[in-house]
RNA sequence: UGGGGCGUCGCCAAGCGGUAAGGCACCGGAUUUUGAUUCCGGCAUUCCCAGGUUCGAUCCCUGGCGCCCCAGCCA
């Protein structure tokens, strides 16, 4: 992992609430907690949540669990919980002992439940989920209370240990609290409690035939795990009554306080399960961890650092208001992460023959070209030279274009590490289409961008010797999508699908060096972008690489 | 005209009654064998609007306006 950068940290809601319980001596020690349900794999959006969560407990000394939400067995996966322990794992953040699972509790939270019905706050419901729904009201009107609400406590008590025992199908008869059917808060409505699920559950099996809901679990799991601070998102606002109102009922043992931040949204991308697992089921894109999916495997797959994660997450801060992160700002930090840890090579993406007719048929040179720019410590490395090498097409222009400085008939250029040259000709096919360049060399000119006469070469191109080149396949990659808000309702997101949103190139030429390079380095192919190879399709004999994300180029924007 | 939340520069975001931090973007200029990087400079008399309280308000009060969330046996 790459060292953090100097993130600008500024001060946010969060960090001030816990400086004053620290201060004030309502806790010594804080404790957060990661707390995803395991039905799918985790995005760009669970990564602010982790720092978030994990960063409070590394900067307060404190510590964050990671706890699976796993209340609904129904949508529940191992495979979901594997690839989430691996994804906070690669973001670099580690729970130590500290890993749960809510379904570990399944026995003291069926013990509470108990516990309400004794009270007379909870009642087994025997209407149906329709019926329950148009007995609830509206936003605007009250509820109606159910037949089945003043239930003695004994027959609430024998009906709920038959739901228990299994003798009752799915969806005949839930547990309810009983609070207040007019409540302003449609969430204090005599919510649901438990419901019957006749389905296995990926951590305890087949134990259990009825399953708690996520606000009779959340809250408790937190109290039982000793939690302070329990953040989630903003649209579990409403439910902080209900979440409180458990924690004033029952029996806990420690007394947690949730905090609500806003979720993130990220501009050219769609964050939503639903719609993430669609693109995947519809073969739009190539699995979870397609290179253009804002999952954190994708991102990963792509090349993004973690260090770069993070310091997105860090530089956007945590508020309350609906905001929209630009994708860009994510881009912005891989390119920081990469400037400082990539070494440099030389890659020709779209080959364009150029013969330097005055350079020995026979003679190859070799060249040492630096690594990185401003960082001799991270060394050279040898380059060939010799009469035929590749440029890039789009470094000439048979008829340039105001302002183009690249490579033009009669124009010369620097070649990065090598001499200036001189295009003298065009030779093309039948078709007109330009098949190789010709030119000339200036032996005298391999430092520096001066030619012999004093002028100074404002061109200068990257390049690769044809005769050493390896071939290979490289992946450009854009914005999945080209509307800022494809998730926006009334439409389809779909219609917003960038067709271009990936690019195949199939022989691009590479410096030799690359053709041993290690699956996990991210090179800078200079003056292109950033580029790693394909974890999953490279191979040593067929190399693929992934461009990561593009360098800044203020030319290509005019 | 049910309840809750939010509204500070193009995008984020500090600020907590004493006279508008920072980042990104953008615009200049310097250095550069990457039109990259780095560097230097510029970039809100103003904080959704209107009143009020105060010597003084982005911060307090009142009234508007706008946006978001809640009517799953999802989380």
């Amino acid at each position: 992992m790459s060292d953090e950068q100097a993130v600008p940290t500024t001060n946010n809601f969060l960090k001030t609430i816990i400086d004053d319980d620290l201060k004030s001596g309502k806790h010594d020690k804080i404790v957060t907690r990661f707390p995803p349900e395991p039905n799918g794999y985790l995005h760009i959006g669970h990564a602010k949540s982790i720092c978030i969560n994990f960063g409070l407990a590394r900067d307060f000394g404190g510590r964050c669990h990671l706890r699976f939400d796993d209340t609904n067995p129904a949508k529940e996966e191992q495979e979901y919980i594997d690839s989430i322990k691996e994804s906070v794992r690669w973001l670099g953040f580690d729970w130590g002992e500290h890993l749960y699972y809510a379904s570990d509790n399944f026995e003291q939270l069926y013990q509470w439940a108990l516990h309400l019905i004794k009270q007379e706050r909870a009642y087994v419901e025997d209407l149906s989920a329709e019926e329950i729904r148009a007995y609830r009201g509206t936003l605007t009107e009250p509820g109606k209370e159910s037949p089945y609400r003043n239930r003695s406590i004994t027959e609430n008590l024998n009906l709920f240990a038959s739901m228990r025992a299994g003798e009752f199908p799915d969806g005949t008869r839930v547990l309810r609290a009983k609070i207040d059917m007019a409540s302003p808060n449609m969430n204090l409505r005599d919510p649901v409690l438990y419901r019957i699920l006749h389905a296995p559950h990926p951590h305890v099996g087949d134990a259990w035939k009825i399953y708690p809901m996520y606000d009779f679990a959340h809250g408790q799991t937190d109290a039982i795990e000793g939690i302070t601070h329990s953040i989630c998102t903003l649209e579990f606002e409403s439910h902080r009554p209900l979440y409180e109102w458990f924690l004033d009922n029952l029996p806990v043992p420690s007394r947690p306080r949730q905090y609500e931040f806003a979720r993130l949204n990220l501009t050219y991308t769609v964050m939503s399960k639903r719609k993430l697992h669609e693109l995947v089921q519809l073969g739009i894109v190539d699995g979870w961890d397609d290179p253009r999916m804002p999952t954190i495997v994708g991102i990963k797959r792509r090349g993004y650092t973690p260090a770069a994660v993070r310091s997105f997450c860090e530089s956007i801060g945590v508020g309350r208001s609906d905001s929209w992160i630009d994708i860009s700002i994510l881009e912005e930090c891989v390119r920081a992460d990469l400037n400082e840890t990539a070494p440099r090579a030389m890659a020709v993406l779209k080959p364009l023959k150029f013969i330097i007719d005055n350079y020995p048929p026979d003679l190859v040179e070799e060249f040492q070209a630096a690594n990185h720019p401003q960082k001799p410590e991270m060394g050279t490395r040898t380059i060939f030279f010799s009469r035929e090498i590749w440029i890039d097409s789009d470094d000439f222009m048979e008829e340039p274009v105001k302002g183009f400085f690249r490579l033009t008939v009669g124009g010369e250029v620097k070649l990065r590490f090598g001499y200036i040259v001189k295009c003298t000709g065009v030779v093309k096919d039948v078709a007109g289409n330009i098949s190789e360049l010709h030119g000339e060399y200036d032996p005298a000119s391999r430092e520096g961008i001066h030619t012999a006469d004093g002028r100074k070469v404002k061109g200068v191109i990257h390049w690769v010797s044809s005769a050493h080149a390896v071939t290979a396949e490289v992946r450009l990659f854009d914005r999945l999508f080209n509307d800022p808000n494809p998730d926006r309702g009334g439409s389809d997101y779909k219609q917003f699908l960038n067709p271009h949103s990936v690019e195949t190139l199939q022989s691009c030429r590479l410096e030799a060096t690359l053709s041993s390079a290690d699956i996990e380095t991210r090179y800078q192919f200079e003056r292109q972008g950033y580029f790693r190879q394909d974890p999953k399709d490279s191979l040593p004999g067929k190399l693929i690489f992934n461009r990561i994300v593009t360098l800044r180029d203020v030319w290509a924007k005019k």
